[in-house]
DNA sequence: GTCTATAGAGTGATAGAC
DNA sequence: GTCTATCACTCTATAGAC
């Protein structure tokens, strides 16, 4: 945290996570990093700018940690759980980078916008090629893989706006909760309706 | 749609939806409803008011709904699966209101925060009800009743952000999804740091 | 690299005519 | 119930001194 650059950047993330992008003005995040708000933009050229350089920069984090988590791993349902585990862990510990990174994509502009929605997609992509080779595997149930991988994205993405870093539970333990969770979800082993049809044509077809 | 005053409530939902509650202002939903800015004053009596009284009545609506989807039922599954049914498809038939009340709550005053807060709790504290009811029956694994009450919940409200009205699936058929994934979740769930464990178990006993 | 000063536009809200 | 006019303020961003 030695230069200026990196202390704008970091009131901004505790601003914007705390008031939203909108309601956060270029002079609250100037009295926070102890200059006037004209200095800001000699390091930023405009306040769109500097919440870009935040959402590209998780957004290529996210995706980088992701690749890591799976090398190296070959059985599908390890790279699931290494997968969600490894999401959940980096939402938490970096809870206000990602909770402006799911809530204030409307303040960019198109092009940005465009720019950081493709890196997403991307991301969404490696999940979803997860869930359908495990389909295809009959390592999981029949699921519909578009749906449930949203689902499964947001479930964790969501604790980011709840989680207490001080609270009752660590991170590798919420961590856990969600994984048996989602696991036992994709597997459907128990529902009865659709999800217990398909389970059974499933197990005749073995 | 008769009168002025639900005129200017549904125009500022769609705004609000669509950039934001900071980013709307009381001019656009003046143009939007065909009236001139100062006329918006004769409804409501700011823009923060026109923000609580769309929470309000979304959040009343809610736990009003719950509680007639949940009476005449016995059966704890069956409880659970109107709940989270009855959750889904209200958010999905609601999507704007219900993806506002999920967003916009730093635009509310501290006392309107309360009071929407309050409504919020009173909604969960039923979910996390019926989870805590359905473990001690044995019917549920021995999950966390408060972490899987948030992640059930924002799982399903995250729907109302992706959701296409006139895309591939009918709400009833995401409500299904939504409806098997969760249930078996909670009965399959293990406790926290067995996931490892059980997954080896798993492979070994195959 | 940070400052003071200010341009230029937009904001929420009110007063008072009709 | 809607209008015009306006107040008082805040906002992002720029110019130019040091």
């Amino acid at each position: 945290m030695g230069n200026m650059k990196d202390t704008i950047r970091s009131i901004a993330i505790e601003l914007f996570f705390r008031k939203g992008y909108f309601a956060t003005s270029i002079s609250e995040i100037a009295k926070g990093s102890g200059i006037q708000k004209a200095s800001i933009y000699y390091h930023y050229k405009s306040k769109e700018e500097l919440l870009f350089s935040i959402l590209k920069a998780t957004m290529d984090d996210l995706t980088h940690d992701l690749k890591e988590n799976l090398a190296g791993i070959e059985d599908i349902e390890s790279k699931i759980r290494a997968a969600v585990h490894g999401h959940v862990r980096f939402h938490l510990e970096r809870q206000k980078e990602n909770f402006i990174a799911n809530s204030e994509l409307r303040g960019l502009t198109a092009e940005h916008y465009r720019v950081i929605v493709e890196k997403r997609d991307e991301y969404e992509e490696i999940f979803q090629g997860l869930i359908r080779q495990g389909r295809e595997q009959g390592v999981f149930a029949d699921v519909d893989v578009k749906i449930l991988s949203y689902a499964i994205l947001t479930l964790c993405t969501a604790g980011a706006s709840w989680f207490n870093p001080g609270g009752r539970l660590t991170v590798d333990e919420i961590a856990d909760i969600y994984e048996n969770f989602i696991v036992s979800g994709l597997k459907q082993g128990d529902a009865p309706g659709m999800a217990r049809a398909r389970h059974a044509d499933q197990v005749l077809a073995r």
